[in-house]
DNA sequence: CTGTTAGCGCATTCAT
DNA sequence: ATGAATGCGCTAACAG
């Protein structure tokens, strides 16, 4: 390449990054781009990384695929990053496996800085978390449990929210409210603990003097579908729910058809109530209620990222909230 | 780090590596291990990368975020990957822009491969493809349109498909047939050109000799939520469509939902038919009525690009069909 | 204006 | 069983 052109590596280095543009004439300039088309020449990212020390690259870590509000995140993530020039690799960890993998290439450094936004499920442990921040890896971590160890946190509580809706609910004289969760959430012990939905809706329906009926309990947050056929089954019941609280949004709008689909009335028959803001909470018929961010706008949290990441002095930790609100939209 | 474990740089590369593990007495293994946790060390990606001249990652690249069928793609590449043990990065190319950036760090090497999975409008260019194949990537292309050059190409072909389901609309007595496309197949003439969807709607309409009415023609497949507006505006006309095809599925469903809440009824008043499997085709009422790839099956692709990746000798050039049927679910 | 030089951090011979 | 030496491809000082 170098060669090819009769220049030097250095000069070649210049040209491709654009470097002491002015200090190279052009006549020179043009034969090492023409050589280095010819050539099919591209400079290595790997080398490239390992001299300026820095991939110009930052990660998003999902928990799972297809979630509305990680597709939000992505997008407002790309933009920033554009923005300042770097590059987003996703990687999608829903395993332990991959969650190992995962912080293995954080260490690794194959980027610069990463935001770890766990929708309900994080896999990334803290003590993990801490250890990539020791090591120096701008961070930004979303969640209502983490405490900072070095990396930002930005925190959506749920459970005053939650609360609100599920008062609400009762108040109106549900009496037997079912709760469409995460398969995580019902199955695995941890992640039932920290589950603010999940609590908040045990703690309301003993508040309230409800029946404790768990078999009111049941999977199908994780999708579209899943929630469309629990919420069929409950209904099917002789004891039918006559409302329900499902811990996504997508579970929400199922929920609501699955109503319709039934011949009942929402919410005079069934009040329906989702977790989380989907654009299509507005188009539903009735409109969805629903609890969650007020507005899905993950500006900051990319802002947090990149201020870490080009800071050249040591930034405190930082910590914003963006509480949940109920919005009852006529569902509830 | 070698200093602290008392060993040569080497013997800190075998350890980390599980390389000479039966050469190396456990004593060493645990000194530079313990080292190696005190001091948080793990080897740097991009060294590792240069000198083996692999980075062990493979690349998806998509044309949008939130689109059902990539999701699958996703979920299908990630598991192959971890299989040979590779990584997974995925990279959103919706502009110009970054289709040019996302095919400098492809010529980088920023991954050792790539599928290329457009939902309908592909930025990176076919000669950028042939560029990124010459400099001897291995690289599988999803599209209709692109002859091989020394990639694997997937083939979906739809115009047959969409011909049947229009031809089904037509002689079943519809004389109105709505288009609902992508914002981009509608603007862009180039895109617009390719639309095989389209261009299936159009011939159709002149063969059944229906009025060419292209205000019937709107945007709305994008988006859950523009669907929904889009068919609700289409219906209140006075001269409205007595059958909906949208250009993807998300956009049938809603479309389904629309003409339910306009008081009118599926398939009777209004058939509807959507592009693309969702599974969310089989719970609505009616179960929507669908072309599109008989299975969302996406093990081919990943296998096509590790074959590629793992092979020791060059590889020819694979070609693989799926072509699409018309599934008629009831709306129609 | 451009060439020379010296690493970046690691994996790999080849010695011992 | 391990250390010394070499170079992966590139960039950044520093010469010239």
């Amino acid at each position: 390449m170098a060669a090819l052109a009769g220049v030097s590596v250095a000069t070649v280095s210049y040209v491709m990054n654009g470097r002491m543009s002015d200090r190279i004439p052009e006549a020179t300039k043009g034969r090492v781009l023409s050589a280095a088309r010819q050539l099919g020449y591209s400079p290595n990212r790997s080398a490239r990384s390992l001299r300026r020390r820095k991939t110009e690259q930052v990660c998003l870590v999902v928990d799972s695929i297809g979630v509305p509000s990680n597709d939000q995140l992505a997008r407002a993530l790309h933009a920033r990053a554009d923005e300042v020039g770097y590059g987003v690799v996703t990687m999608v960890v829903d395993s332990p496996d991959r969650a190992e993998k995962t912080v293995d290439l954080l260490h690794q450094r194959l980027v610069d800085g990463a935001v770890v936004a766990p929708s309900i499920n994080r896999q990334v442990s803290d003590e993990a978390l801490a250890g990539l921040a020791r090591g120096g890896l701008p961070l930004v971590v979303m969640s209502n449990t983490a405490i900072p160890a070095g990396f930002d946190v930005v925190r959506a509580p749920e459970a005053q929210a939650c609360d609100e809706a599920l008062d609400h609910l009762y108040s109106s004289g549900c009496r037997r409210v079912a709760y469409v969760g995460h398969q995580a959430e019902l199955t695995d012990a941890a992640v039932r603990n920290r589950s603010e939905r999940l609590n908040a809706y045990l703690a309301a329906r003993e508040r309230h003097g409800a029946e404790a009926d768990d078999s009111l309990i049941v999977e199908g947050a994780d999708g579209r579908v899943a929630a469309y056929q629990s919420t069929r089954r409950l209904l099917a019941r002789p004891d039918r729910p006559d409302a329900v609280f499902t811990a996504s949004g997508r579970a929400g709008v199922s929920a609501l058809w699955a109503v319709r689909d039934e011949g009942l009335a929402v919410p005079d028959n069934i009040a329906v109530v989702g977790c989380g803001n989907l654009p299509e909470s507005l188009i539903t018929q009735p409109p969805l209620s629903t609890v969650g961010a007020a507005a899905a706008d993950f500006t900051d949290v990319s802002t947090l990222l990149f201020e870490r990441l080009l800071a050249t002095e040591p930034l405190p930790v930082r910590e914003i909230t963006t509480p949940w609100v109920f919005t009852n939209r006529g569902s509830s």
